[in-house]
DNA sequence: ATTAACAATGATAATCACTATTATGATAGC
DNA sequence: GCTATCATAATAGTGATTATCATTGTTAAT
């Protein structure tokens, strides 16, 4: 466990967004100063292999990294590209239930919704923008 | 209409896979032998925005494209990359629900399943190979 | 038919996110 | 102290996608 590594880590636990991983080398730069981004890189993909982080695939944005591994559903804004945790239930039964009619071998799922966040839809109405 | 844009709509329409920008370059080619392939992702990226096509951005591989637009969900082989539809009944009350509680404007929902597809799962008991 | 206006193309350069390479520095066992 | 090991920093490289731009259709007016 490198300096580096726990940097990382630290960023990533101490935030409640869904930070990409140009954003998390900007925040580790203050710990870690002459850290390099390929570092970063390493290690994001280190810690997801070893399923201690999840990598999050946005439609639009590049890859997001998320500290809360268990499975939880999210919602991208369209706007700002934010990523916002849901408290949605999650469907313990679907996993299960497609790969007993299908066959197939189901070891995930994710749901994502898209819209607009609320401080996006509050800019709207103060800027009086039509969409 | 450009008989491009003709072509790369008649691959999408005439495929039930869920092509890459690259492979469907590939099929048109066949059509339209000296298309360029900027050509191609010019095209798919104006099609997206006309809401012809939708783009999927699976984990791991790069952008795929599908010429279905309804909402359906996918299932993504960690294997060998394949994106296959399911049947799964949509759920039409997820996101006026979700927009509700939360006050999200929810625009669209997809529901992502992972794990391995029947021909990885063949091809691991013909060669015995364990995972 | 000719021209003008304009949109779409093909070729290629550039960008972006990410990965591989390589030489270096820290750490631990001998 | 010396060497093996490992993660690092720096940088070059890769692959997917986008921007640029001269050229080529395409359409409409003359």
């Amino acid at each position: 466990m490198s300096k580096q590594k726990e940097a990382i880590i630290r960023v990533l636990r101490e935030t409640s967004s869904h930070p990409s991983a140009e954003w998390i080398y900007e925040q580790v730069r203050k710990d870690v100063p002459n850290i390099g981004l390929a570092t970063v890189y390493r290690n994001l993909r280190l810690l997801n292999e070893a399923g201690e982080v999840s990598e999050i695939r946005t439609s639009g944005d590049g890859t997001r990294f998320d500290y809360n591994t268990r499975t939880h559903y999210h919602f991208h804004c369209d706007r700002c590209g934010r990523i916002l945790d849901l408290d949605e239930p999650i469907d313990t039964t679907i996993e299960a239930r497609i790969a007993r009619r299908t066959g197939l071998r189901v070891t995930r799922h994710h749901l994502e919704l898209g819209g607009v966040c609320l401080d996006c839809q509050k800019l709207e109405t103060h800027t009086g923008a039509c969409v």
